[in-house]
DNA sequence: AAATCGTGGTG
DNA sequence: TCACCAAGATT
């Protein structure tokens, strides 16, 4: 059983700081410690892979140099440029928190982990990762990382999914982190769980610090971390109208708040609505759902539809909740139909381009140019 | 505390 | 195909 005594710390440090110094990686967001740059690489980062990050990252920083020009873009703007990363609010948070930098702090940045936090999107680890890299801060920063790292070299068997454990993980990391080095410190712990303590393929035999991963000593380190399983998406069915005028599209405006707030669709429906309308739902033929369709859009929406399937399977999405399942159906709505019931506008396929999508929606679109 | 919120990669 | 993961925060 190793003993992390003072010793043994300070064993650990060095080990894995000198690693650090000869094969850290090399990233974008590493040429320095400005606190905008560091910021901004975190919040992409938040449960999304490296590789995926960079060309965002570079690309933002070539749009939004400062965080003044962050705080004063458009919004348009900005979507655009996290259009395809998911988790939509970050970007919407990053821009809140640049406001409150520029306009209520006077361009000075918090800086202490306490303090990062009380900008938006700024969590524990975000803060912890800002505070030590950008303000040298000896404060730790517990991402998925470093619970799997620290959950195998010392066994820890508590539940990383359950938000008690978050400090437990704080008070021992904070105990054996580098007080001189925390930003490299927790930047090393990360490159250590995306190499040699990775999640599926640890290649601990060859790691710097194998002599104190505890887990791997015992032949247990794939036990570890203990995280208890997430429920698998719910299926949603639905009807998607591809309503066209000339090279127009009438669509929907998503509510702005929930799943893909402010975005724009194909309207909509969902197929237990549609089947709502019915007294008997389970003896409801296809031919009486595009019906039921009809006079449900135009109950809902004062439009007077006429739907027609156009064949193919449904497009399927996948969210980490839900599993949306589109049934495409053409849709005919006289161009000069009243709106005022209906939350959407017609929008040209070059509008629409131009403008940040969803992934879902670009299914969607794909789908429709292959059959017209 | 448990649900919610996107997308892409991987075994 | 599927389960699970990837530098989480918010409610």
């Amino acid at each position: 059983m190793i003993e992390w005594s003072e010793s043994t710390i300070r064993s650990f440090r060095k080990t894995l700081l000198d690693w650090y110094d000869a094969h850290g990686r090399h990233l974008p967001w590493r040429r320095d410690h400005d606190p905008y740059h560091v910021w901004v690489s975190e919040i992409m980062l938040q449960q999304t892979q490296v590789n995926t990050v960079i060309p965002y990252y570079e690309h933002f920083m070539a749009e939004f140099p400062t965080v003044t020009d962050l705080a004063n873009a458009p919004e348009a703007k900005l979507m655009k440029a996290w259009e395809g990363l998911g988790y939509y609010s970050r970007a919407r948070n990053l821009q809140k928190a640049a406001k409150q930098i520029v306009n209520e702090r006077g361009g000075q940045w918090p800086q202490t982990a306490e303090g990062l936090q009380e900008l938006a999107g700024i969590g524990p680890y975000t803060a912890g990762a800002i505070a030590s890299i950008a303000f040298n801060e000896p404060v730790p920063a517990v991402d998925g990382n470093a619970f799997r790292v620290f959950a195998r070299l010392l066994e820890i068997d508590l539940d990383i999914a359950k938000p008690q454990t978050r400090p437990v993980f704080e008070r021992v990391i904070g105990r054996i982190m580098s007080p001189d080095r925390p930003g490299d410190f927790n930047q090393a712990v990360m490159d250590l769980g995306a190499s040699y303590m990775s999640a599926k393929n640890p290649d601990s035999a060859h790691s710097p610090v194998k002599a104190f991963n505890q887990a791997y000593l015992d032949g247990v380190e794939m036990q570890y971390p203990v995280k208890s399983k997430k429920p698998k998406p719910v299926k949603v069915a639905y009807y998607g109208l591809v309503i066209r005028h000339d090279d127009q599209f009438l669509m929907q405006k998503r509510p702005s708040d929930g799943l893909l707030a402010n975005f724009w669709t194909f309207p909509l429906i969902a197929e237990d609505d549609v089947l709502a309308m019915s007294e008997t739902p389970e003896l409801v033929t296809e031919e009486e759902r595009l019906s039921l369709l009809e006079k449900l859009v135009q109950q809902e929406f004062g439009l007077t539809v006429r739907v027609i399937p156009m064949g193919g399977k449904p497009v399927k999405h996948t969210f980490t909740h839900r599993q949306w399942l589109i049934t495409l159906l053409s849709a005919e709505v006289k161009p000069d139909a009243d709106l005022s019931f209906f939350p959407g506008k017609w929008l040209s396929s070059d509008e629409l381009t131009r403008m940040a999508l969803p992934k879902v929606q670009e299914k969607l679109l794909t789908r429709v140019h292959q059959i017209q």
